[in-house]
DNA sequence: CCGGAGGTATTTTTT
DNA sequence: ATACCTCCGG
């Protein structure tokens, strides 16, 4: 195998010294939105490949499955390209995932060594949350005090420290004050959940991290696990926290094969503890610094979108000075589009999407974004009511539908008896099973012998019948892979008439998570897989769509990361939805809001919509209930950024016919009203 | 001890 | 609109 000509993968400048950089020192790509940064990184991986490197010791971090997919299919494409079908298939990397995968498949194979259960089961944050709330009742911590957090906050709280590595008390002060008073009830409570997850065999998706970091300080360990690769390309580097950062420079060890990528300005994730520091101080962390790439040629938007994006993160007090150019010529300025509520942001949305598919563009070409998951309920609707398919990315999935999720607890007892929090799930659905009940059953179940001591323990009169069915069902599910899984969805089917009125479309969502199972070649792949993979949402009880159909793409700005689309629009571009007004605190929080936008606007190709509506509806506010609020222009669309957008209202202010005047006898009404109270 | 009723506080974004 | 919590009757 000899080293592919570089010119041959069509590449500009920076793109082929990225691409052909020495391995022997690290590597810093900062890449612009729109630059072709996957396309970069996947010539690089194909370039490595096809210059000898081996390709089962190269390792692909990136910030979601589906990024990860993208680039495998880019890699394999070239390498086909390079080296027919057969020998490209044997040159692509064997793993490409996120850190929590690689986290979860190394400390499966190693877990003997590390003390771990290897059949331990991944907790989801719900499930998280669940266990939190359980080692709070039974770590005698039940008589909180007033105000202590709630168990979704509790969890919030602890993986914030965690993954931030820094003491409870800076995570209190910095970014829940308001709680800072529990400090020492917190950390006595998230002593106990930590115990509580040792005891029952599970990790949560920060312990994947967190093990493998640690594992990684053992030097013998970190030698060897670090041994068995040569190459590490990290991608959305800028979304990376603490301890992904501190995996990445264990796993490469003096920088040599190591090659992160990422845009500062696209730094969207610092409530999930990321840390744009990791990329600015990435270069000086190895002597000699690393070497640094930046990508500033953008192929995808034209220039006025360019010009617009540009302006409104220029306002961006701290950044790495990069500008973006592109040699696209023409395209219309971004229209920034004044409705005066919801209602009619909705209806102008599906307008213009259907103007556009009049025009040419297919509905997948086109995407409604929007700050958070409900702000485009009102547009879900309009959609339904003119009959526009759409997919809805981010938000709620599939699996936080509550049966799908009972489906899974079961499966995954008999992957792990000794995971309460599924335990407790699947047996509050036994009939005058309460939590008492459940907590004494959940011990019988975590006997590990196969279900026998859960048979025969003591239930009430009601709970007899189904719980003899139940602890039989999982007997039965202790199967190979899918059988078990079909037991266990049969049994939820059954029992399904018990618990809801509206049996049909939840009994689709069981035989969609069967034909979701068929894809996984084994019961323990297939829970991990979903948990850290879950898959997205549909809009409604129809099921996805089918693959050649065609739909409308809706998706939380966070979602659409590293997509593009002919046409954009973004919902809510007030203040109090972006920046949402629950981040208007610090102004660490306000400049990510302002990347969002960025983020937003950048996803564009020929046209970009920015809707602004004059006053948007706030529900179940505390004091005055379901009330409209007047809403102002996104801070972040200043005057002084208003010259790069045409400015249009909608709809269009109709001539009003003047009223005709009644001519006849004048009465004096006024006197009347006057004389009522004489 | 369970489960329904009724009252109360609550809502970002994701692995 | 909803989810969570507390209170009270089986």
């Amino acid at each position: 195998m000899s080293a592919a000509p570089i010119r041959d993968f069509g590449l500009n400048d920076a793109q082929g010294a990225a691409v052909s950089h020495s391995g022997d020192q690290p590597l810093l790509v900062i890449a612009g939105a729109g630059t072709g940064k996957t396309n970069t990184l996947a010539c690089r991986v194909a370039h490595l490949a096809l210059s000898g490197a081996d390709p089962r010791r190269i390792l692909l971090a990136t910030f979601s499955r589906r990024a990860a997919a993208e680039l495998t299919r880019r890699v394999e494409r070239i390498l086909r390209r390079h080296l027919g079908p057969e020998a490209a298939a044997a040159a692509i990397p064997s793993y490409a995932g996120t850190f929590h995968a690689l986290g979860a498949r190394l400390l499966r194979e190693y877990a003997e060594r590390i003390g771990l259960d290897p059949h331990f089961t991944i907790h989801d944050r719900e499930d998280s949350a669940d266990l939190m709330a359980l080692t709070r009742h039974n770590a005698g911590l039940s008589d909180l005090p007033e105000r202590f957090p709630a168990k979704a906050t509790c969890i919030a709280i602890y993986s914030r420290t965690v993954n931030a590595r820094l003491p409870l008390a800076e995570t209190l002060g910095r970014h829940y004050p308001w709680a800072a008073a529990h400090e020492a009830l917190l950390a006595k409570l998230f002593g106990a959940y930590v115990e509580a997850k040792q005891a029952q065999g599970v990790l949560d998706y920060d312990d994947l991290l967190l093990y493998l970091a640690q594992a990684l300080e053992d030097p013998a360990l970190a030698e060897e696990i670090a041994g068995r690769f040569d190459h590490l390309l990290v991608d959305e580097y800028q979304d990376t926290n603490a301890i992904q950062a501190e995996i990445t420079l264990k796993l490469r060890p003096g920088g040599r094969g190591l090659t992160v990528v990422g845009d500062d300005a696209q730094s969207i994730y610092s409530f999930r503890a990321a840390t744009v520091r990791n990329i600015l101080d990435f270069p000086t962390q190895f002597s000699p610094p690393a070497h640094v790439v930046a990508l500033e040629q953008n192929y995808r938007s034209t220039a006025p979108i360019l010009a617009a994006a540009n302006a409104v993160i220029a306002l961006s007090p701290e950044r790495l000075p990069k500008s973006l150019w592109t040699d696209k010529q023409g395209g219309e300025r971004p229209r920034l589009v004044q409705v005066d509520g919801e209602a009619n942001q909705g209806a102008y949305v599906a307008t213009q999407v259907l103007a556009n598919r009049e025009a040419g563009a297919t509905l997948k070409q086109q995407a409604v974004l929007f700050r958070t998951s409900s702000h485009s309920a009102v547009l879900e609707l309009e959609l339904t009511r003119r009959n526009i398919p759409f997919v809805k990315f981010g938000g709620l999935k599939f699996l936080d539908a509550a049966h799908v999720k009972d489906a899974l607890a079961a499966l995954r007892l008999v992957e792990n008896p000794r995971d309460r929090v599924a335990a407790f799930r699947v047996l509050l659905l036994l009939p005058g099973v309460g939590p008492a009940h459940a907590d004494r059953l959940a011990t019988a179940a975590a006997q590990g012998d196969g279900f026998v001591t859960l048979a025969a323990a003591a239930a009430p009169a009601k709970a007899k019948a189904a719980l003899a069915e139940l602890a039989a069902v999982l007997q039965r599910a202790n199967a190979p892979w899918p059988t078990d899984f079909a037991e266990i969805l049969a049994w939820r089917r059954k029992t399904l008439e018990d618990s809801y009125d509206d049996v049909a479309p939840r009994a689709a969502d069981l035989d969609a998570l069967a034909r979701i199972a068929e894809t996984f070649v084994s019961r323990e792949r297939f829970l991990s897989e979903l948990t850290l993979d879950p898959p997205d949402a549909t809009s409604d009880e129809a099921g996805p769509p089918l693959k050649d159909e065609d739909y409308l793409i809706l998706s939380t700005i966070h979602s659409a990361k590293g997509m593009e689309w002919k046409h954009v629009f973004v919902l809510n571009c007030v203040d109090g939805c972006i920046p949402s007004d629950l981040a208007t605190g610090a102004s660490a929080e306000i400049e990510e809001e302002r990347r969002l936008v960025y983020v937003a606007m950048t996803r564009a190709r020929e046209t970009l919509e920015m809707i602004v509506p004059r006053r948007f509806y706030v529900h179940g506010q505390p004091r005055n209930g379901d009330r409209h609020v007047l809403a102002a222009r996104s801070r972040f669309l200043p005057a002084s950024t208003l010259a790069h957008f045409t400015q249009v209202s909608w709809p269009p202010p109709a001539a009003e016919p003047a009223a005709p005047r009644r001519e006849g006898p004048r009465i004096d009404l006024k006197a009347r009203m006057r004389a009522m109270w004489a």
